[in-house]
DNA sequence: TCACTAACGTTCGTCGCACTAACGAAACTA
DNA sequence: TAGTTTCGTTAGTGCGACGAACGTTAGTGA
């Protein structure tokens, strides 16, 4: 009857390992963000595109890759989505008729709105267990991590 | 030929975005990890489960499972792997037929001293823009987290 | 003792993400 | 005018996280 408390814990030398838990970490806080944005029907890549639209204006496809860090083949999608979505059109530049030009409608900008406020609600769901100032430094070092990687990283980049 | 500058960027309300820099710097952490076990013929889950046999003893696959967070699914080819190389022996349990038994040999020992070098040494690649004393905070956020979110989650947990 | 349930290892399949390859159309460049 | 590059697009790869289901074996209660 008596039980050796047999709970499997995982070894010290694991759990404190930066990279595990970076990537514990950042596994949650996907979780977090795409099931609170799935829940007002987005995913985290509509909520990057209409933001870097309503930033940047109008753009083409390969513009939107460049800033937003998504893929162009992955890309299409995204736009597909938003289109059908009454969010975003595309149209063929005229100027240059092997781009199209992606815009932001009307309703796209409401959504970017709601899509903002919900954003950063989860934010703080996420940094939850750490203080104002405390959410401050650990940003101050993902920022600083996330620039240093990137300049050394002849990875075509990605976020 | 004035160029304004045409260069891409990411709108700040993007870039600064602690879910998506916590994504970032994780995909960079693990590509670093990666590659650098990839060198010496190995992955992230077989320094998972070589570490957690030797903290703990031989051990079944469930055990190890919940040890090293990796899905008992998977654990199938992870143990097939370090099997093939001769790291551990899998046999089955005489006490509980439906189990099997996983043991250490002393080449995987051997294997797992070299491999936690060489992850020490990822680790400072990883945090290299950081101090001494950074690193300990930036850490002890992550730990924090981690903890947070690992108690909430309904989710069956993962590293 | 016998049905019921639960655990174990295993296989197969799914979903999403990062990423590559290739292609036709259009645009620049020599 | 020929060659190269860019753009949008399709298809596909590799991997990590995860679920479903199955046969086998162990415990559990009537």
């Amino acid at each position: 009857m008596s039980m050796t408390d047999d709970t499997p814990a995982t070894p010290a030398s694991l759990r404190l390992l930066p990279s595990r838990m970076l990537a514990g970490v950042a596994m949650h806080a996907d979780r977090l963000v795409s099931e609170g944005l799935a829940r007002a029907d987005a995913r985290k890549w509509h909520y990057a595109a209409l933001v870097a639209l309503r930033e940047a204006g109008p753009a083409s496809q390969a513009e939107l890759s460049k800033r937003t860090g998504i893929y162009r083949s992955d890309l299409v999608a995204v736009i597909n989505e938003l289109a059908e979505r009454g969010f975003v059109e595309r149209a063929p530049d005229p100027a240059d008729r092997r781009r199209n030009v992606i815009t932001l409608t009307p309703e796209g900008l409401g959504q970017v709105r709601r899509l903002q406020e919900l954003i950063a609600d989860l934010q703080d769901e996420v940094l939850a267990p750490l203080s104002r100032p405390e959410r401050e430094q650990f940003s101050g070092f993902l920022a600083r991590l996330l620039e240093h990687h990137a300049r050394r990283g002849s990875s075509p980049e990605q976020g």
